[in-house]
DNA sequence: GGCCAGGCCCCAG
DNA sequence: CTGGGGCATGGC
């Protein structure tokens, strides 16, 4: 792990959680009820002691073997990995994946972000003064339709309320194949096949994960019209991380 | 001040 | 099974 390499910004801020601040270059987020806060010259110090927070970053995987593999079949992303390396695939808590993703939906990245740390504020535990843990389940059982809609949660509302009824089918994902938890997260109401999708990725680390947003239906339309994503495999999550990320701050290169 | 956002549900053909 | 309208809200 000593000169595993990680795209701190990218990676917090490339869409795969809403859980970061960043002032300066000092990082906060509260992690499995833990406040973390570190400046980004620590880091590497900070994970090689902290088995947690080694496993969250994710710093034991062929990172270096999936850059170089991804690298070779295809020049546009080539550049894009060139460009952001090393994003890693963090390892998050399902249960605030699904509701984040569940709050994607037909919204933007900088709301999603807005609405996650209002729930926080509203239903999580305060844990450093003015500093809030996203909500269990627990803590949100008897919330109402109602009251999330006055949160700003919008139409969305109906689907956290029947998806924290159901909060305790993510325990039973974790020995299922990607497709058959793919099948039981369908099942949720408010879960389809694009936030599902991120479910696996960025809660079960499943690399074989491929979402197709508006941006990315974008970047295949554009750049690889015939393929699909075993094109990529089998790093197509990672591939997908990078040519999502490039084309919302980069677009054309 | 419209337009649009890391989609999904629902209903018509 | 495929296509397209509707949906809450706020950032731009």
């Amino acid at each position: 792990m000593n000169d595993t390499l990680i795209n701190l910004e990218a990676t917090l801020f490339c869409g795969q959680t809403f859980a970061w601040t960043k002032e300066g270059n000092r990082y906060e987020a509260v992690l499995g009820g833990r406040h973390v806060i570190f400046e980004e010259q620590d880091f590497y110090a900070l994970v090689t002691e902290d088995a947690m927070l080694s496993h969250y970053f994710d710093m034991e995987w062929e990172y270096d073997e999936a850059e170089r593999v991804l690298s070779a079949r295809d020049p546009h992303l080539a550049a894009r990995i060139k460009q952001y390396r090393s994003i890693h695939i963090l390892n998050q808590d399902p249960w605030e994946v699904l509701v984040s993703f569940l709050l994607s939906q037909n919204n933007n990245i900088k709301r999603i972000r807005s609405m996650y740390r209002s729930l926080s504020e509203a239903y999580g535990t305060e844990v450093a003064p003015g500093v809030f843990a996203f909500p269990r389940p627990s803590q949100l059982e008897s919330v109402t339709e109602a009251e999330f809609r006055a949160l700003g949660m919008g139409f969305r509302a109906p689907y956290l309320v029947s998806t924290i009824a159901q909060s305790e089918l993510l325990e039973s994902l974790n020995t299922l194949d990607y497709v058959s938890a793919k099948e039981q997260l369908i099942g949720i109401r408010g879960v389809g096949e694009k936030v599902a999708s991120c479910i696996l990725l960025f809660g079960y680390h499943h690399m074989e994960a491929f979402p197709l947003d508006t941006w990315m239906q974008k970047v295949m339309k554009k750049y690889y019209p015939t393929k699909d994503k075993t094109f990529f495999a089998p790093y197509a999550a990672l591939a997908q991380q990078y040519l999502f990320h490039g084309e919302r701050l980069g677009g054309r290169l």
